[in-house]
DNA sequence: AAATCGGGGGA
DNA sequence: TCCCCAGATTT
């Protein structure tokens, strides 16, 4: 008779039964709170640094009791440094709920556990199945990987499609039995070897039929979130061109973009660029619209509406000092350009 | 420097 | 329903 490949839970509970942790602090006198307590704190931190801040939280709080009748500032106080203060602040108020409405006892359902402030359905998932040992599907980002790597779930978990494809698949895999284990066993694949980049594949129980390793995409999966498009601000400058083609600079300051370079005067995007030009440097001319120039940085687009006004001769009232000169002029020191001032120039001078 | 992480809250 | 946010860690 063939052999037969175990179940995908089967395989994982075997792996963790062997290989799982089982000796971090919440895995020891398991009671909800202390589940709850390490699901909140686990939920945007990783194992290692929950672990300091867990024991002494449990010293201080070891029950909801406890917790509940603690002031705010001692419980934030406790989380200084995890991040994620509101984690903190709807643990407080989760607390004193289920003291003051549930009579100290913790709901033993997906959907009264939601209610809870801080918890949702993938944390109300672990709860459930770790603490009251039903079953519970759970999706945090450790299960999203591996699912999403093992069925070649295409897209970003923030799209609601994806999201939903993998709830589909963690429904389709959460076993009924030993519900605890298997919730802490395919958490711990996920942060132990199904890691975000170089995934221990050669130890890993499921890997025989994963579609990611099968095609050594697993890189691909989670789909990345998508860049979003950058902002784009808008800016005009002056191009004050005198005869020789000599063209007004003047230099940024240190601070910011382009900090110390040489660039064109800015005039806001809303403000006319004549009356800027008479107020900043009394100079009148009629100004010409150039197409605009888009420029990109890291995190924004720049759209630069060239306006070019041409002077019948370099005006005595603008004077060549610290942070401006007459590009061009005879005197034209070695100046470093804003490089979408620098394109501009060049265009601007070559015809 | 950029990506990540689960849930809350506002548009 | 969609989008943005919080904050520290990892890559």
């Amino acid at each position: 008779m063939a052999a037969v490949t175990p179940s995908f839970a089967d395989r994982l509970l075997n792996w963790f039964d062997r290989h799982g942790r089982k000796d971090l602090p919440w895995q020891q006198d398991i009671n909800p709170y202390r589940v709850w307590v390490s699901e909140i704190m686990l939920q945007q931190t990783q194992v290692n640094t929950v672990i300091p801040y867990y024991l002494a939280f449990m010293k201080s709080f070891p029950t909801a009791q406890r917790l509940a009748r603690a002031p705010i500032d001692q419980v934030l106080h406790h989380w200084a440094g995890l991040g994620y203060y509101a984690r903190a602040r709807n643990l407080h108020k989760a607390a004193q709920f289920v003291v003051d409405e549930l009579g100290g006892e913790f709901p033993d359902t997906v959907e009264e556990m939601e209610k809870l402030p801080g918890v949702g359905k993938s944390t109300a998932g672990a709860i459930i199945s770790i603490a009251f040992k039903k079953r519970a599907p759970i999706l945090d980002g450790n299960v999203k990987r591996v699912l999403a790597r093992h069925r070649a779930i295409a897209g970003w978990p923030g799209e609601a499609a994806t999201l939903k494809a993998l709830w589909e698949a963690s429904e389709a895999t959460t076993p009924k039995k030993r519900p605890a284990a298997y919730s802490q066993a395919i958490m711990d694949l996920g942060a132990t070897l199904c890691t975000r980049s170089k995934p221990d594949c050669d130890h890993c129980p499921v890997a025989e039929d994963c579609i990611a390793k099968a095609e050594g995409t697993q890189a691909n999966f989670p789909g990345k979130k998508p860049k979003k498009a950058l902002p784009v601000k808008a800016v005009q400058m002056l191009i004050i061109e005198a005869p020789g083609q000599q063209i007004l600079l003047e230099q940024r300051p240190a601070q910011g973009i382009w900090g110390g370079l040489w660039s064109l005067p800015e005039v806001a995007i809303e403000e006319s660029a004549e009356d800027a030009a008479l107020q900043r440097f009394g100079v009148e001319s009629k100004s010409k619209t150039m197409p605009v120039l888009r420029h990109t940085f890291s995190h924004y687009h720049l759209d630069i509406h060239p306006i070019h006004l041409k002077l019948a001769s370099v005006p005595a009232q603008i004077m060549e000092g610290d942070q401006r000169l007459w590009y061009n002029s005879p005197s034209t020191p070695e100046v470093g350009l804003a490089a979408p001032v620098q394109k501009l120039l060049k265009q601007l001078i070559k015809k």
